[in-house]
RNA sequence: GGGCGUUUAGCUCAGUUGGUUAGAGCGCAGCCUUCACACGGCUGAGGUCGGAGGUUCGAGUCCUCUAGCGCCCACCA
């Protein structure tokens, strides 16, 4: 047999022979541990380009909970690699983690009690306090940078744990964090390089802002929430003309001290004569014009917007393409500034009683402010009628609490709308699993807005590797950046000096900064194919490994890590990242509702594998089809844990004819298979092989489980049964021969095609009767059946089963133990289907205990039993 | 507003290019414990496939319309 030539296993992988109580416990350390010390699942870094299977392996969030959801993808895409190293390909398979961003700042300044001030130097001594102050301590950005990097290297052991529990065939010599060394190299020079082509620019301009982590966030972060709100009526009267007051209808009544025009449609006859005219804003007397734009929608309440810098994205274009003055009342803590009423820009015809009607407000939050302006208006007239209360959507950066404000600020941009096309073109060369993700793709590409915002204002991520000159006056000169040269990455600009300068020049007249932002996490992760795979490290590797073959992710992220991910490699090499992208969906709760922390219902997989085992949960998440949500259903790891124990016992069993008296196992060859019920059952298998082998290479792993199983349990109940009397005869004679070797060949089948699922169980058998790791084994060929199966019969398996299954019906009606004895057994079938059943008569008396069999030619089939009933 | 998915036995889901009496598991009921498996085995009762119409010799499986559920996208003052 070829099955083993592949694995390289060292000596003590010799058949053990069969343990007389087989079980599923302790499995999972015993075999992680071995594939551990064997290599069994090491990339063999010599293997060309072709013989490669590469997985761009989701880096997860280590310092969240570990969840549910990662076991049901994770074994999805472990079921993939494994199949794929057992037709011999060389699978590179790593493993990343992501401990970049928000969510690990916010642990690390809980547990230490301290904040990050990117102004601080770099303290090499500072050690954090054994309990956290009340007061934070402020350190500077490599040490708060250096206690995330402590925090997350305890989640990294336990994520790794419970990845080596659930069986993970991850090579983890090949593993990065996306705050590693690696990470942050590739993501500067990527930086630098995009830098060096224009591909970024550095712009202020307005840009979606959460005021509570007080940072800038991208289009693809946003969310829209329905929100409580209301339509207030407010009238402005005119100011240079006669003519009644206009009144719009706005849901953010606080910002009119912002608004700098009015806008209607141009085609609207109410408004038209209006245009170019001026109203005065209420309260504030501002003097603002009256103009024509097509955004505005005479639908909408008055038909006639108010303008201010800035409501929402709207007000944006609007504020761009009418060439309006800005008014900044936001701060970025979203509390409204002071402002000087009278003064240049801010300019009223009664800036006394402005002011007076502002500082009621100044200060304010947004929602306290608005409060105060609707009773103002009120008192002054200018609100007409009673709000109304609506519900309209409200844009949230995704992880925030409070809505997204709009304010002027310096941003890093990746030039992403100039690439729509080719990137729509990129979308269309992908192959998709399921095909209809493709759908996610193309509706977000085509609905992006504005280029890729690279830069937070935080603390932990990967420092943009640029400075900035200062000039005599002491401002930083923002439009001449210094970059870093490559040989230098990665660095940090606020310890690091640029080449050519001292760290006293830092921050003084004719000296330095540093660039004080870091990248959004998205532009460090959009890199991992190329983190994983060492680009310009190692470019050998990286020659093996990219494009790569397989990007496995859920959906929600295909509008940021799929999407930033093909941007990247479109700029940089001008091809895919990846030839498929394998979408999974999400785990459902078992009440079938999403999973989040607020609700309390995430369930974590810790007490499931302990309870259920790892074979057992990875069968329950190998049966969820690609790309649909799946309910946590422990009904289902149930059954996969009865799976796996019949694997066992049938194994114990088949392999215990097999067996001489010593015990050892010899193992026939599959010419020793003559018997037509063992040939039928080849055959059937053979066809098995095909629908798993075709499933596996369409993505759909759960097709191939699913026929696998199918198949073992008739195996079981059936072919078992038949042959179990005639296994046990005289080897030397052909009847048990066959018998014997067919036990071997579907035993050996059956185990390599359960392998990628169940990879313990399987290995545990494997172990008991051949050498090396059936994870190292050759993947079932339909071929390797062909001597057997070909020219077989296979109906023989077929109407032998269906003739058996009436017998033991037969028994359970008369409520008789199934080793109730038969004493006259009439089928009645067709010639063909005769002929079929008697080539396997023996069998069928032997498992049915039949002694008379009868068999009539007739066009009406009919099974007549008649049992002997002994007193 | 545009788009995608989904709706099959009490529950969770399969049904690949349309083809004979619609499948599985769980749950339920009954039967069977020396001889692989009680962390078991066997057997059985349950659906006419969301609704309406159409194409076809024939539709759960294709077309049109429609309803519920879920999701994605969108410049909703």
């Amino acid at each position: 047999m070829t099955a083993d030539a592949t694995g390289a296993e060292p000596a003590d992988r010799r058949p053990t022979g069969i343990p007389d109580r087989p079980g599923l416990e302790g499995l999972e350390a015993s075999w992680s541990a071995r594939w551990q010390s064997a290599g069994t699942y090491a990339f063999d870094r010599s293997a060309p380009r072709e013989s490669v299977y590469s997985i761009d392996t989701p880096p997860p969030t280590v310092s969240g909970e570990l969840h549910i959801g990662h076991v049901f993808s994770y074994t999805h895409t472990d079921a993939m690699a494994r199949f794929h190293r057992m037709r011999g390909k060389a699978v590179f398979y790593p493993m990343g983690w992501d401990d970049n961003g928000l969510p690990t700042e916010r642990r690390v300044q809980n547990y230490f009690g301290v904040r990050c001030d990117p102004g601080l130097p770099f303290d090499p001594d500072f050690e954090p306090p054994d309990d956290p102050p009340k007061d934070p301590i402020a350190v500077s950005r490599p040490n708060f940078v250096e206690l995330c990097r402590q925090l997350t290297v305890e989640d990294e052991k336990a994520f790794e744990q419970l990845w080596r529990t659930l069986g993970l065939s991850v090579d983890w010599t090949h593993s990065y964090a996306t705050v590693g060394e690696v990470a942050q190299r590739a993501s500067q020079r990527s930086f630098l390089r995009l830098l060096g082509s224009d591909h970024v620019y550095q712009r202020t301009a307005p840009t979606l802002w959460d005021i509570d982590f007080r940072t800038a966030v991208s289009q693809a972060e946003l969310e829209d929430r329905d929100r409580p709100g209301a339509y207030h009526r407010i009238a402005f009267p005119r100011a240079d003309h006669p003519g009644p007051a206009v009144e719009i209808e706005t849901t953010r009544p606080e910002l009119l001290a912002a608004c700098v025009a009015l806008v209607a449609h141009p085609d609207d006859e109410r408004y038209r004569p209006l245009f170019d005219t001026f109203v005065r804003t209420p309260l504030y007397a501002a003097k603002v014009p009256v103009l024509a734009h097509e955004l505005a929608d005479p639908e909408k309440g008055s038909g006639i917007a108010m303008v201010c810098t800035f409501g929402d994205t709207t007000d944006v274009v609007w504020w761009r393409e009418l060439h309006l003055p800005t008014r900044t009342i936001i701060g970025r803590d979203g509390r409204l500034l002071p402002v000087a009423w009278g003064t240049e820009g801010w300019e009223s015809t009664a800036p006394a009683e402005a002011a007076a009607h502002y500082d009621q407000v100044v200060g304010k939050t947004v929602k306290q402010a608005q409060t105060r302006l609707v009773e103002q208006l009120a008192e002054s007239g200018a609100l007409i009628g009673e709000p109304t209360p609506i519900t309209h959507p409200v844009k949230f950066y995704e992880r925030g609490d409070r809505p997204l404000e709009i304010v002027s600020s310096r941003q890093w941009f990746v030039r992403t709308l100039p690439m729509r096309d080719k990137l729509l073109e990129r979308g269309e060369e992908l192959e998709w699993y399921p095909p209809y993700m493709a759908h996610r793709y193309r509706s977000w590409v085509e609905g992006l807005n504005s280029d890729w915002n690279i830069s937070r204002q935080r603390f932990f991520g990967v420092p943009f590797p640029v400075w900035y000159p200062v000039g005599a006056d002491g401002e930083a000169d923002f439009a001449a950046p210094i970059p870093a040269t490559e040989d230098r990455l990665p660095l940090d600009p606020s310890t690091d000096v640029p080449t050519g300068y001292t760290p006293e020049q830092r921050g003084v007249p004719g000296g330095f900064v540093g660039d004080p932002d870091v990248m959004d996490t998205w532009a460090t992760s959009s890199l991992t194919p190329q983190i994983a795979g060492r680009w310009e490290d190692d470019p050998d590797l990286f020659g093996r490994v990219f494009p790569m073959d397989l990007r496995p992710q859920s959906h929600e992220i295909i509008r940021t890590w799929l999407f930033s991910t093909i941007v990247r490699s479109e700029i940089e090499f001008g091809s895919l990242p990846w030839s498929h992208a394998a979408i999974s969906g999400w785990v459902l709760d078992p009440n079938r509702k999403k999973m989040s922390k607020s609700k309390g219902n995430v369930v974590t997989p810790l007490p499931l594998l302990e309870q259920h085992g790892a074979d057992a949960v990875r069968y329950w998440a190998a049966n969820g089809r690609p790309g649909t949500d799946t309910a946590v259903d422990e009904g289902q790891m149930k059954v996969g844990r009865r799976l796996a124990i019949k694997v066992l016992n049938a194994s114990r069993f088949a392999l215990g004819r097999l067996a001489d008296e010593t015990g050892a196992i010899a193992v026939p060859g599959p010419e020793a298979i003559t018997v037509p019920l063992d040939r039928s059952m080849a055959a059937r298998l053979a066809g098995v092989v095909s629908e798993a082998t075709a499933a596996f290479e369409g993505y759909d792993y759960a097709r191939a489980i699913e026929r696998t199983e199918t198949f073992f349990w008739s195996f079981c109940d059936d072919y078992l049964e038949l042959v179990k009397t005639r296994a046990y005869g005289d080897p030397a004679q052909p009847g048990p021969a066959s018998a014997r070797a067919a036990l071997a060949l579907a035993l050996s089948t059956q185990l390599r095609l359960f392998a990628p699922f169940l990879p313990f169980v399987t290995e545990e058998v494997w172990s008991w009767w051949r050498t090396g790791s059936v994870h190292r084994s050759a993947w079932p060929t339909a071929s390797e059946l062909d001597g057997p199966a070909s020219g077989a019969d296979s109906k023989v398996l077929e109407v032998v089963a269906e003739v058996l299954g009436t017998v033991r019906r037969a028994k359970t009606t008369a409520k008789q133990s199934m080793r109730a004895g038969v004493a006259v057994l009439t089928v009645t079938d067709t010639a063909e289907r005769i002929d079929a059943l008697l080539s396997a008569v023996d069998d069928l008396k032997d498992a049915g205990g039949v002694a008379e069999l009868i068999t009539v030619i007739g066009s009406e089939p009919a099974v007549d039993v008649v049992l002997d009933i002994q007193d």
